[in-house]
RNA sequence: GGAAAGGUAGCUCAGCUGGUUAGAGCACGGCACUCAUAAUGCCGGGGUCGAGGGUUCGAGUCCCUCCCUUUCCA
């Protein structure tokens, strides 16, 4: 019986492109994925943009365009890093979507059939100016306990006190500077208080294998607190303005992002099944059906830090919206990823850039290999250092795996016509095994290996992995094919001593490539080209203990390349280079700004760290239009291959923006945005004029492609 | 202030319900080998398992106290 699973990771928020912190969770999601899918489960794995919330309503304002064009802006960039990580996502999808809104308000609907909403008046800070109610991350003011200056209400970075807004002296709205006035209005709430509800989640909570068991404690504090530790009920609302789905029958009442962002798990799903896409996949039943089904599973993957709302909000949300809706069979909790042994953090542009992990040339495969050798079922956080990445993916991958098949393909190409040879079977209690120990130990560490990749532990996997390479690389030390190979063109037995070790070499690195598959999925499928042998799943190992039914003796192989290469520790270096030049869609919070005009023949030096500050960039010229009222400008689209930008270009008198339309030239990426009467210009083009009249836009030469760095 | 997780060789980490001389990889020293992307194999040095008490025939593994790190909560 395989299985119906639905898989989720969490959905990235549009203000901004994926963190290093995002990329683990779908590597460690993707590795689970992809080894159900080896073992015949049918597997639906889908995530979505969360777009909806305050500071992307706020973000895209800043910027002078809607927050639609913002959120299709950081969507536009996501294939990239996806494809570029090897992420097997079916589908992904936006809670900015006809389906979340009819989710979530038919989620809200049945819920308040259920006598589980109710409305009670909220007072709020509201900014005047801007008229609208503040979140608490846009209110600051001075700490009422050691009073150091613009401080935010959770938490004075000085003395660490914990304030509320309304605590803190002289509080300003960070929007507009406007002293917020304190004003009420009425909210809606999710009863999660309600007998019903609780007695729910201390079952929901209890049921065994569900959880983690940390994160089931954690949890249960939460759901038992008492006093002012008790479980509050929930505020689901948010008045306009606000970028969000609208609660019916309450104009100007929004549903807080908070509601709306997990129902676009199921909004990913149904979009899903809408476009055939599940259909294509095996899955015949319908959105509904599926979801009903008791057999389908439902499994989120998370972070530690949004743990609240997946075991308590969620669960209680889905079980009282009633049929086709389900409870979440697991939601599996990761920790987050150190730099170091540092916290990464965005605003200091610490950490690792995925873009710029793929911009350098850095092989995806290692990334995922070196995290699932980190990795483990806990809610433990993992650390990302560099000497050791290199160690790990240098000595396991290449000295170990990848080596195995180096070493033998040479022998089964010369003394064997490239052909398995056969393997001689030995009798054990009765039962015929491999004479050779290596596959021996190979298939019996497969169970191993299985376990630990079904529960998660992934580095377990590996390490279980690499003691077969291990005994593999001894056992061939112990057969010395390089002496057999010297008269095995006259000696019978020496021919058959090594035909039988490179039987079970490559038949163990067959079960290798098998193990690791899930993990490093394009160098698994090198090595299945070359094997000539795909796709390898799990029953392939499981049919027969004999090596017959494994690889049968005549089996022809592929032509032997190098599978992966070696990581250059220098190519580390530039991805932690801690001047690194921001890449596109990755602007720091500072840009640099613009230096002072009118640099002519004789301008003072610049050191190349300088240079290097400015982010040039290939650019795609997706559309140009004129701009009513200026006469000098070109409104451009560019597409920088992560993202598209809006320039404003002074070339109206040179070009026509017909004939501008996708040609590709060069963009100053990193620029800081700047506020026209027109709207904003996300950059510049770069154009050479000189004393004569005329203006020539620069183009790169032939094969540059949108996005690529210029240096 | 309350809570959770963690503190094991230079580094990154394994050590299940307590049981013989505490393990791996990398790094380091020596040797072997040359088939392989200088890869591989063997041998070795290196740890009072955060500190101190306690339970036990026996504790890295259980209990208590303390210290340090990280995180969560109000």
């Amino acid at each position: 019986m395989s299985r119906k699973i639905f898989v989720t990771t969490a959905l990235p928020y549009s203000n901004g492109p994926f963190h290093i912190g995002h990329i683990m969770e779908y590597i460690q999601a993707d590795i689970w994925v992809r080894f159900q899918r080896m073992q015949g489960n049918r597997l639906h794995f889908v995530c979505a943009d969360d777009a909806h919330g305050a500071p992307i309503m706020l973000k895209a304002e800043e910027e002078g365009i809607s927050p639609q064009q913002l959120i299709a802006r950081i969507a536009a960039g996501r294939p990239r890093y996806l494809e570029g990580f090897h992420l097997s996502f079916d589908h992904w999808h936006s809670t900015d979507s006809p389906e979340n809104v009819e989710l979530s308000q038919d989620v809200y609907q049945r819920l308040k059939r259920e006598g589980l909403i109710y409305l009670k008046p909220v007072e709020q800070f509201f900014d005047p100016v801007k008229g609208m109610f503040l979140p608490d991350r846009y209110i600051r003011g001075e700490c009422p306990n050691c009073h150091a200056k613009e401080q935010y209400a959770d938490a004075c970075e000085v003395c660490s006190i914990v304030n509320t807004p309304t605590q803190l002296i002289n509080p300003y709205s960070t929007l507009t500077g406007a002293k917020p006035v304190l004003k009420t209005s009425d909210h809606f709430f999710f009863k999660l208080s309600e007998p019903k509800c609780v007695r729910f989640l201390e079952e929901w909570l209890g049921a065994a294998g569900r959880l983690q068991p940390q994160v089931v404690n954690k949890a249960r504090e939460w759901l038992t607190g008492k006093g002012d530790q008790a479980l509050g009920d929930w505020d689901i609302s948010r008045d306009a303005p606000y970028f969000g789905i609208p609660i019916p029958d309450a104009p100007g009442k929004y549903f807080y992002v908070w509601l709306d962002a997990p129902i676009g798990y199921l909004a990913a799903l149904k979009s899903y099944f809408a476009l055939g896409k599940a259909r294509a996949n095996g899955e015949p039943r319908s959105f509904e059906a599926f979801l009903a089904a008791p057999d389908t599973e439902q499994i989120h993957f998370i972070g530690k830090d949004i743990i609240y709302f997946h075991t308590l909000f969620w669960p209680a949300m889905l079980k009282f919206a009633g049929a086709p809706y389900r409870v979440p069979n697991h939601v599996y909790v990761h920790g987050f990823i150190t730099v170091s042994g540092e916290k990464m953090s965005k605003s200091r542009g610490t950490g690792i850039s995925p873009l710029r992990y793929l911009d350098l040339g850095m092989n995806a495969e290692w990334l995922r290999y070196y995290i699932a050798a980190k990795l483990n079922a806990n809610v433990e956080d993992l650390d990302f250092n560099p000497d050791d990445f290199v160690a790990r993916v240098n000595s396991d991958l290449v000295g170990k795996y990848v080596n195995i098949a180096s070493r033998i393909a040479p022998f089964l190409l010369k003394f064997f016509g490239n052909r398995m040879p056969p393997l001689a079977m030995t009798q054990i209690a009765g039962v015929p095994v491999e004479a050779v120990g290596c596959l021996r130990f190979a298939l019996q560490q497969s169970k191993l290996v299985r376990t630990a990749l079904e529960e998660r532990e992934l580095g377990k996997a590996i390490r279980l992995t690499m003691e077969v390479a291990d005994v593999v690389n001894a056992e061939i030390d112990a057969y010395k094919p390089w002496l057999l190979a010297k008269d095995a063109a006259t000696n019978e037995q020496s021919r058959q001593k090594l035909g039988k070790i490179c039987a079970a070499s490559i038949a163990a690195f067959k079960a290798l490539t098998l193990f690791l598959k899930p993990i490093v999925p394009a160098l698994a499928a090198d090595a299945e080209a070359y094997l000539r042998d795909q796709p390898l799943q799990w029953d392939s190992l499981d049919l027969r203990l004999g090596v017959e039914g494994f690889l049968p003796a005549g089996h022809e192989f592929g032509i032997f390349k190098p599978l992966i290469t070696r990581v250059d520790p220098k190519q580390l270096d530039a991805l932690f280079e801690s001047d690194a030049q921001p890449v596109a869609g990755n602007r720091p919070a500072t840009p640099p700004q613009p230096g002072p005009g009118g640099v002519t023949a004789g301008a003072a030096a610049v050191s190349i760290d300088e240079f290097k500050r400015i982010d040039l960039r290939v650019a795609r010229i997706l559309d140009a239009q004129h701009v009513d009222g200026a006469d000098k400008l070109l409104k451009l689209t560019l597409d920088l291959g992560s993202e598209t930008r809006t320039v404003f270009a002074g070339i109206k008198s040179a070009y026509d923006p017909e004939a501008l339309k996708g040609r590709l030239t060069v963009m100053v990426a990193n620029l800081a945005p700047r506020k026209m009467k027109f709207g904003v210009s996300e950059g510049m083009v770069l154009a050479a004029s000189g004393d004569t009249p005329g203006l020539y836009l620069l183009s790169p030469d032939a094969g540059a492609t949108p996005g690529m760095r210029i240096s």
